[in-house]
This record gives C-alpha cells, structure tokens and sequence, in this order.
DNA sequence: ACGACTTACTTAGAGACCCTAATAATGACC
DNA sequence: GGTCATTATTAGGGTCTCTAAGTAAGTCGT
C-alpha cells in the first residue's frame, strides 16, 4: 500500500506519505526502510524547505522489478517489458501467431519473450512475471479461453499455464481493456481516487472499469464487454445473441463496412472488399477523416456519436469521472474521437447536477493493453500481494539487499 | 465480519465459522465471545454429529439491535422498525410529506418514528440509527439531495443531518435501489459471493448493485441510474438530457400515458387523464394485464421487455449474476415482469460462453427500499464498523453484558 | 458399560503490525 | 552560533491473530 502512494506521488516525503497513507510516521520509516532493502524504492534528494529539516524524497527504483507484457491480438502479437515506473524498456511485436494452435503458437511466444529479456539486458531474477492480455471471454482463475478465436483449437486451452510453464514465471491472464485501463492508473494519468473506464478499440470494441485502483471484477470477471451492449432496443441481431450492438455500428469493421458502401470513397481510398485485415482499410478511412476527407469524417464521426452514446451509458451505470480511449483503433483518429465522444457526454450528462466526465486519450498509446498487462503483473505481485511467499515475506530476487 | 457470516449462515458452528472466515478456530472462539457478550448472537442448540463433540451453533440474537428504515416516494413516506435479522417489527406509512417543505416535513417523520419505536416497545438504547432512502441524485457524504424533488426546497437541503438532530439518531441517506439491493443480502436471499443488481421500480427506475456483500459506489455514489439509460439511441430526448431512456418506454408514467393512448382500455380500466397519482392508474393497468386482458398484458410486456433490454446491459457490463426485482410497481404484475425478463436475458446472453443470470423478485415485497435502508444501517454500523467508537470498541447499548 | 477415539472448543504464549512518546538529526532564522 | 521548526528514528506497549497444547463432550467398539 505504501509502495502504491509512492508511485501515485512519483516522488514523495516519509511524512507526506504519512498523512497520505494514514498511518504514523514511525510505522512509515519501518516500512520505507524495508522497500530500501528490497531495492523497490530509492531515496532521492531533497523536499521543499519547510522551516525545519528537509525531508528526504523516496522514490520507485525503476530498474528494481520488470513485468512482462503480452498482447495477443487477432492478427499482431506485441511483447513489451516494463520497468517498475510502468515505462517501456524493450518492445516486439509480429504476426502469425493467430494461424498458429496453441501449442505451436506458445512455445514461439515463450522464446520471442526469452529472446527480448536477453537483447535488453534484464536479469530474469527482477522479472516479477508476464501479464497475457486478450480479447473476449476469459476464464482468469485458470488462465484459459472462452472463446474460439483466433481458431477454434484456442477455446478452453489453457493458455496461461502453458505460457508459465514455457517460460518457468507466472503468467497472469487478463483481458486487454482491463489492462489498457490500469495502466492509466499505475502511470498516474488518473487520480487514486479515481473511477474511471477504459474503452478499448483494436479489431474489437472492449471495456474495463477501474474503482480505488483496482480492476472491477463482476461474478465472472468477464465485465464490461462494451462491444456488445445494444444502443439500440430495435437493431439487428448480432452473432452474439444481443441486438443493436455497440460493435457493429462503430467498430472497424463496421466503418469498413459502411465505407465500402459508399463507391466513391471506396474508390478514393482505394478499399479492398476482400482484404482479410480490415484494420488497416479501417486505417486508411481514419487517416482520410483527419485529413479533412468529409465522407470519411462523416463516417468518423458517426462511429464516435454512437461511443459517445455507450459511454453515456457507462459513464451513468459505473458513475465514471473520466474515460480512457485505449487500442490501435484510436491511433489515426484519435483527436476526433476524443472531441466527440466528450461532446456527447457533456451534452447528455449536462441536465443532471453530476460531475462532468473528461475523456483522455491513453498515456500509452497504441500498446496501451502490452504495457497494462506487464502492470497487472507488478500490481499483482507488489501491491496486491497475490505473488508473496508462505512466510508472507516478499520474494526477493538475486540482488537486493536483505535487511537483516 | 464474523458476524456477517453468522447472520448470512443463520446458524453456524464455531469451527464453519473459522473455515468461511480463514481465520483459525482459537481466534474465532475469542470473537464468538465477544459477540456473545455483547449479546449481538446466542448459542442455538447442537449441530449435526459428526463423531466427536457436538458444534454448538450460534447465530444472531434478532431484539439486540434494531435499525429504522425511512422511505420518502413522490407520493407516500414508508417507515419501518427491523430487527437484527432483518425482519420489520413495525411498520407505518403515511402521505403528504412530499407537497411539505422539508422544515416541516422532516419533524413530522421525527415524530412518526418516535411514536412508532414506542408503540413497538423497543428499547431506543438498541437502535443504531435510521436510513433515509430517496429517489434520484443525493449526496451520500454530507447527507444532501441533489434533485428539486419532491418540491424546489429539497434541493440541496441536508435532510440526513436535520433528521439526526431531530431523533438524537445517526443518519445516513441513501438511494432507494441500493438500499432494496443490500436489503436482499441481508437477509440471505442471495449468496455472499454474489454480485446482482437490483431494478427498484416505484414512480421511477431506479439500480443498484451489489458487489461482495457492499454497494457498488461510484466516483459520486449516484450509479447504476437504471431509468436513465438508454435503449435507443435514435429515441427522443429526456429532460434529463439524454436520448431514448428506459423510464419513458417502461416507466409506469409511461405506461399510463400509452394505456390512455388507447381509448378502449382507457375506458375498460377507467383510468382517469387528470389523476395526479399515476401509480394507482398503473396499478390498475398491472392488475389487468394479470386478469388477462390482452391489451394490458401487451402493454406490461412490452414494459417488460424494454427492461429486460436494459437487464442484459447491465447484466453484461457489471457482470451480475442475478437481478433481483423490488419496489412497488412490481408489486402487482411482478410475476408477468420476472418471466418477461428472466426471457430476454436468457436470450440475449445465451450465445456467450458465460453464466446464466438469475431474475427473482424482492424477498422484502414492497416495502424492500425501507426494509433495506434500515439494513444498510445496520451494516453499516455493525459490519462495517462506521459506527464504532474512537477506542475501537463497539458501542454498546445499556443492556449488553459487557465482557470484564 | 466402559474406555478409546474423534471432533469441538479453550487457553497460553509468541510474533507481526502499528500505535504513542521520547529522542536524534538537520537545516532555517535571528 | 544558538534557538527553533520540522523530519526521521528508536523504544516500548497494545491489539490481533497465529501455533501448540490442553480440555470437553460426544460416538463407537468390545
């Protein structure tokens, strides 16, 4: 708990962390001088002078713990590893991976992660672990797929076991909404005592909610499924059961969809109806829209009219302060995105006596779910304490520095 | 906590007690006693043999505490007395509150709760404090209601503190689904690892949800705003500024105003178009539709069915697994609504891999909003602690053995 | 019917955690 | 340079919950 102020604080006094954590200062040396003999915290410089004795400033020691972050999307598979301050220190990504079973797909991730550990020069003993992050259904307590995609070998595989055991750490399943969402949260985009969600847009619409900090998990931990809220009680029916889905009116493959029925912007942005990757066609319409293309921005616009209207509803269920645009989706038009889905909500949420709603885009850009899923980890292991040893000490990796 | 799991139990056994709760059975057997001295819970007989000593079951001593629910509806003020078990033990309600100021009406509730707790014979030393539960937006902090309602000179009064320094009783205000929601828990109508919602429907649409065992408080405490959300994104827009809400598809006033649409039910049902009170209009309507009459059974179904709508939204964002159905309007035509529901959302959710989600109607009938503000009060002072004093201990009413 | 066994509960002592109170450290200010 | 304000640390104690050992109260076998 202390070591989550401080990262909130970035750099912070014993006292303050006092005050900000409740607890006396005398508890707060004890605890503080054991982070410094774990590593995780180094003491650094001087506060503001006070009238009295200075307070020394503690703060994280990035390069102490490293997560591991995988996202495995439709078509890409991005590998990232995160120091403790949640930044990027070594990036890959390549494709195949979704053509591939399981059991030939694992063992080339587990030695592509192997692969970029060594190029980056981390010791594996500082890596806490590796977040997987996914889209759709999920079952977290056990690591596996609960749906058939990419293919059907996927469904009910258990992916995470499978993962650890290639690559001897834990291996944390999540979704990647979620993960986008509190990787906000760990890089101090939003405040602690924020609640706030995350709308995550690659191939598919996602949705994670994030109260006090952590993830909100419903009965199943499969919440906020945001594609496939209806927003309207008379559209069509989707594969999924649901009318009107949120997916299929503003998602990628809609806007292509749309666009290619639209001939001269078809033409013009020379869409192919048979490419097998929609997103970069989906690409190509964004990068139209920002370049003043009014077809395009017509098309653009509509898509963040019917976000704007789901995240209205969000915003109301879930009481949300602020809202993330998370996901390679948003990559191209993101400012448009933003603009009007905060014009939305401000029109629709104006009438009642609440809080405004601030929409941001995300503070880690296109690899926001890679980089939350390596921060699940860190937050797991470190601040939630799920990864702490039978004696309840942590587990401390070659190098620290034990207190006696 | 203990005691949340005895009263969840009913009736356990110490050695259940330290399996649910993790703690060991030495710590429990302190607790226990603690318990039993402060006469919250008393040894109930032998449990099941199990080829050694005999349990001793313990479970809540119901007269040793009570909580007093207030309820203020547009039209009628509910007060009820309950016991630790959850069970009213006297009940009042009473109109005209809400064409008062609340200078004058909060007094008049004072006196009724006084006269009530004295008719009742119950001990005021028990009572921990009363729960005030409304409609619409409040502030749960200082106690204030952020809606002009019932007249302009509610807005922004702080009710809770008035009403405590009237009773000499701690205060809390609450929203009225919430408080139906954890009203149902209490008493034991869903499982502890539960996490449901509640739609409360009385002259409005109200939600709350339930997550272990607490509501679901957002960044403001004003969530899950059920009658306020959208099912359709291209409907009209609502004073409340947004577009296609629930309550003008579902809502009894809603439904009143289409039932006069049709000028042979109108008159069938005599429903009068300058009544003011349209919950006994509605009534009528619900009434019907359960005789049979196949236009009102249209009307209640359609209702139904917009809910159901907007039960699979909720359903799919906070990942509930049960919907509990409270409040008066479900009170006659409540049957015809939970199989509507139970319908849509076995349809609509069928197609995912997940859980099915269970629709029950309230365990508290219809007076589930005051019951369960009386509750919340209980827990709150109770399992939650909020109620404890500054040493740490428990307030203890005169008539408790205190332990020596 | 008696004793051995099983299971439930209690007591005693130890350790972790966090508190209060007193003490040491350190730079600002006159 | 001494006093003061403020920060940090140390010492000692209280509470909570644990382990381990002991006691209570049944069942079961002979």
């Amino acid at each position: 708990m202390v070591l989550d102020v401080i990262r909130a604080a970035r750099s912070i006094s014993r006292v303050e962390l006092a005050t900000a954590t409740g607890l006396t200062g005398a508890t707060i040396s004890e605890v503080v001088r054991e982070l410094l003999g774990d590593g995780l915290v180094v003491e650094a410089g001087r506060g503001a002078p006070t009238g009295g004795k200075p307070r020394t400033m503690v703060q994280l020691n990035p390069p102490a713990r490293y997560g591991v972050g995988v996202q495995l999307e439709r078509n890409a598979c991005v590998i990232v590893v995160v120091d403790l301050a949640g930044r990027p220190v070594a990036r890959t990504s390549f494709h195949g991976v979704s053509s591939m079973p399981p059991e030939q797909a694992l063992p080339l991730v587990a030695s592509r992660v192997d692969a970029l550990l060594t190029t980056a020069g981390v010791d594996r003993e500082k890596v806490l672990g590796v977040g997987l992050v996914t889209y759709g259904p999920q079952d977290r307590s056990t690591g596996v797929l609960l749906t058939p995609q990419p293919t059907e070998e996927w469904y009910d595989y258990p992916v995470a076991p499978r993962l650890a055991e290639s690559l001897g750490l834990p291996v944390l399943l999540d979704n990647d909404a979620a993960a986008a969402a509190i990787g906000e949260y760990w890089m101090g985009a939003v405040g602690p005592h924020s609640t706030y969600g995350c709308f995550y847009m690659a191939t598919g619409i996602g949705g994670g909610v994030v109260v006090a900090g952590e993830v909100y998990r419903g009965s199943s931990s499969n919440s906020a499924e945001i594609g496939h809220i209806s927003i309207d009680v008379n559209g069509d029916e989707c594969p999924c059961g649901n009318v009107g889905c949120l997916e299929n009116y503003a998602g990628p493959s809609a806007l292509v969809r749309q666009a290619l029925e639209m001939p001269d912007l078809a033409r013009r942005l020379a869409l192919d109806p048979a490419a097998d990757d929609f997103l970069t066609e989906f690409a190509r319409i964004a990068a139209a829209a920002n370049a003043g293309d009014p077809e395009a921005l017509a098309l653009v616009e509509r898509s963040a009219r019917y976000l704007g209207h789901a995240a209205v509803t969000v915003a109301v269920l879930f009481d949300l302060d602020t809202i993330v645009l998370a996901g390679q989706s948003f990559a191209v038009a993101g400012s448009i995105y933003q603009a009007v889905i905060q014009q939305e909500l401000d029109r629709r949420l104006f009438a009642r006596k609440a809080h405004p709603v601030r929409v941001v885009p995300s503070v880690n850009g296109s690899d926001a779910a890679a980089i939350g899923g390596a921060i699940l980890v860190l937050q797991s292991e470190l601040i939630l304490g799920h990864g702490r040893s039978e004696d309840g000490t942590r587990p401390v990796p070659a190098g620290a520095v034990e207190t006696p």
